[in-house]
DNA sequence: AACTATTTATAAGA
DNA sequence: TTCTTATAAATAGTT
C-alpha cells in the first residue's frame, strides 16, 4: 500500500528496513488491538526487533493467560517432525495437524487403509497423552510459583506482626492513650492465620 | 478499508462479528508474516476467538523462545493467578478432537473408510475423556487450595499494614520517642511486597 | 465465497 | 524523524 507493490522479502537496505519496520510494527499493533476489540477475542502479539527491542500488545486478560495456551499446543520440540520415526515424543498441535492431513491424504489413494488408519489412530492417541503430560507440567510450575508466593507473604507476614508488637511494647510504658490497634481493623489477623494452619 | 468507516468497538451483530474475525484475523496473521519477513524481525501472535478456537503466527525460532522474554519483562503478572481455573482447562486437548473431527469431515469423501473414521473418532473422544483423569483433577484442587491461602495471607497483609500505619499515626502527635519500627526489623516488608507483584 | 466501493496502510519522497 | 501523497492493500457492506 504505497507508491508501489513490494515483494516481501527480506529488505536489504538497513535505513529502509528500520522505517518500514516501525512503520508496519504500529500498524500490526494498531490491527490487532482493533480486533480484539471488533470482534471481543484474546489477541496476543510480540515484535522484536532485529536490534532485540521488545514491543508487545494483549487484549484485557493478560499477556500470561492467552500465552499459556499455545504453551500447551506447541508443547515442544519442533524437531520431532516425524512421528513414526522418531518414536513420537512431544508434538506441536500444527505438526499433528500436519501429519493428520499427510495421513488421510495417503489413506484416500490406498486402498488398504485400514492399517494406516489404525496407526494414525494410535498416533492420535499418544499425541494426547502426551499432551495431558505438558499439561500437568505447566500445572505444576504453576503450583511451584504459588508456593513460592504463600512463602514470601509469611515472611512478610512475620516482618509486620514482629513490627506490630514491638510498636506496642514501647506504647505501654507511656500509658498508651491510642485505641488498640486490634480494635481500630475489622478483621483479627490472627483469625485468618488460623484459616491457613 | 470498507464501505464505511466503522467505530471501533465491539460489533453488535453475532454474523458480522463472526465475519469480521475471520477477514481480520486472516489480515492480521499474513502482517505479521510479512512484518517477519520484511524486517527480519521475530514476531509471535496469538489470537483466540470467543468461541475459544486458536490462531497463531509466529517467525522463526518458535513461539517460546520469543515469548520467553516477555515472561521475563512482564514476569509475574498478577492475572495468572487465575490461569489454572481457566487457561489450562483441557483446551488443548479440544483443540486437537475439533482438528480431528474436521479433517474426518475433509475425509468423508473417501467412501471406503468412513467407517472406520467414524470409530476413530469415537475412540478419541473416548480419550479425551480419559483426560480429565484423577491426577489432574486432583491438581487443580490443590492449586485452588494455595490460591485460596494466598488471597488470606493479602488479606492479613493488608490488615497488618493499616494497624502498623494507625499505630504511627498516633504515634507522631505524642513526639515518638520509639525506635522507628522501620528500623526495628532486618527487613523492610515493602521490599517483600514488591517481589510479589 | 465473491464482489466492489471505500477506507486504511504505507512506500517513496520531501 | 515527521509529513505528505500517490498507490497498494484491506475490508465493510452487498450479492
Amino acid at each position: 500500500m504505497g507508491r508501489r507493490k513490494v515483494e516481501i522479502k527480506r529488505i536489504e537496505d538497513k535505513i529502509s528496513r528500520q522505517v518500514t519496520f516501525c512503520k508496519r510494527r504500529n500498524g500490526l499493533l494498531e490491527k490487532a488491538r482493533q480486533l480484539s476489540i471488533l470482534c471481543e477475542s484474546s489477541v496476543a502479539l510480540v515484535i522484536v526487533s532485529s536490534t532485540g527491542k521488545l514491543y508487545s500488545f494483549s487484549s484485557g486478560e493478560s499477556m500470561a493467560k492467552i500465552l499459556s495456551r499455545v504453551e500447551i499446543q506447541q508443547a515442544d520440540d519442533p524437531e520431532t517432525s516425524d512421528l513414526a520415526e522418531k518414536g513420537m515424543n512431544y508434538l506441536s498441535q500444527k505438526e499433528l495437524l500436519e501429519i493428520v492431513q499427510c495421513k488421510l491424504e495417503e489413506a484416500k489413494s490406498d486402498n488398504a487403509s485400514i492399517d494406516f488408519l489404525k496407526s494414525l489412530e494410535e498416533q492420535l492417541k499418544t499425541a494426547l497423552s502426551v499432551t495431558r503430560d505438558r499439561k500437568t507440567e505447566l500445572m505444576m510450575d504453576f503450583v511451584k510459583t504459588l508456593q513460592e508466593k504463600e512463602k514470601l507473604l509469611r515472611e512478610e507476614n512475620q516482618i509486620l506482626t514482629s513490627q506490630l508488637s514491638k510498636m506496642k511494647k514501647s506504647l505501654k510504658p507511656e500509658g498508651a492513650r491510642v485505641m488498640s490497634p486490634e480494635k481500630s481493623s475489622g478483621k483479627n489477623p490472627r483469625e485468618t492465620l488460623l484459616l491457613l494452619k
